[in-house]
DNA sequence: CGATTCTTTGAAAACAGTCAATCTGTGTGG
DNA sequence: CCACACAGATTGACTGTTTTCAAAGAATCG
């Protein structure tokens, strides 16, 4: 499992075989059946958590009970509460398996040392998360801009391995409409 | 004006005498006229901005010439175009001052010298980045979660210092509604 | 004061949400 | 292998919300 997580980091920022051993030994290994939590309201989120194969996603249960989908992630995403793991709070997000997943689990505490031990890791991280923040950028600008079918195009022409995989009332949760709409949205393009 | 800017960072993260100079022999003061622009749609954003006086707004145009607020910032805030900053490519969105303003520039091989040289400094605004992140998502779980009237409480309680020095159509462009709908919304509040 | 910018209002049309019912495909256990 | 349950998708009818357009009413500024 760990050899998929081997060859991301190596194409992305290439390391010496002492550099992967390092990241290796601070590595955990972890299962996840369909359904299965990686982390669940309340918990604080201790670990990073990079998805080797399947499907998963970050999601808010809002007063009512309603789910509202903040983020999917697949094969090469990562995937945590960011805001639980930066303040130690406990997070008010839940994740889960859409379906069995092999995932790898760095502790924070780990994490941090890598960056400081391994200077490219850490500034692969920072580049990461800085594509990241444009990327939230742009959906906010999404959310303040498009209509609701214009949302739905660039969903499916961005993620399209996202959208193969996942039921169509889960992408009606990210995109913030109810799935009626979304179906009907769906039927106006054919 | 760089007193300012100097007060910002001693409360957050203190420096040496030192370290404050070399910021200093960095830093660009600059006055702004209300609607000045700082940058412009299809220049590259080469700067940091930080405010020292003044609000300002980020924003783009659509192909149907609207205007989408995505952010503000006030006295204590940066503001650039992030995704410009970090690509190098041409920017998409405008900032423009609300009002009269005094920002200080920091070039961003300035800035990039400096957060090497002064690891304080770095760690400090990458603390910074990381709740910038934060706020993004709870922004877009605003989005997907909240009706327009909540959303509207949310940011009276959360930037009263905006809401009172803003006019309300540009919050309904940050909101993403029309000013007529916020309007009425205003109205059934009181 | 006049011009500009901002806010409010009304009425019609477009859009989205809700509820209830139905349809579809999948997989499980008897 | 079939019957059944279950999760997901679709549809219709209705309700509620938001946009749009046009007009008019405040507020602000030079």
């Amino acid at each position: 499992m760990f050899l998929k997580f081997n060859q991301y980091l190596n194409e992305r920022s290439d390391m010496t075989a002492d550099e992967m051993n390092a990241i290796r030994a601070v590595s955990i290994e972890k299962k996840l059946r369909k359904k299965q939590y990686l982390l669940q309201q309340g918990d604080v989120c201790h670990h990073n958590c990079f998805i080797v194969k399947g499907c998963m996603r970050l999601y808010r249960v809002s007063e009512d009970g309603a789910e509202h989908i903040l983020r999917f992630g697949v094969e090469n995403w990562w995937m945590s509460d960011q805001e639980s793991y930066r303040t130690g709070n406990p997070s008010k997000n839940n994740i889960d398996a859409l379906e069995n997943c092999e995932v790898i689990l760095i502790d924070k505490s780990d994490f941090s040392q890598l960056k400081i031990d391994i200077p490219k890791f850490g500034c692969f991280i920072e580049k990461l998360k800085a594509r990241s923040f444009d990327a939230s950028q742009n959906r906010i600008l999404s959310h303040i801009s498009d209509t609701t079918e214009v949302k739905y195009q660039n969903f499916i022409t961005f993620f399209p391995d996202i959208f193969n995989r996942v039921p169509l009332h889960m992408i009606a949760s990210y995109l913030g409409v109810s799935r009626e709409t979304l179906s009907r949205i769906r039927k106006n393009i054919r």
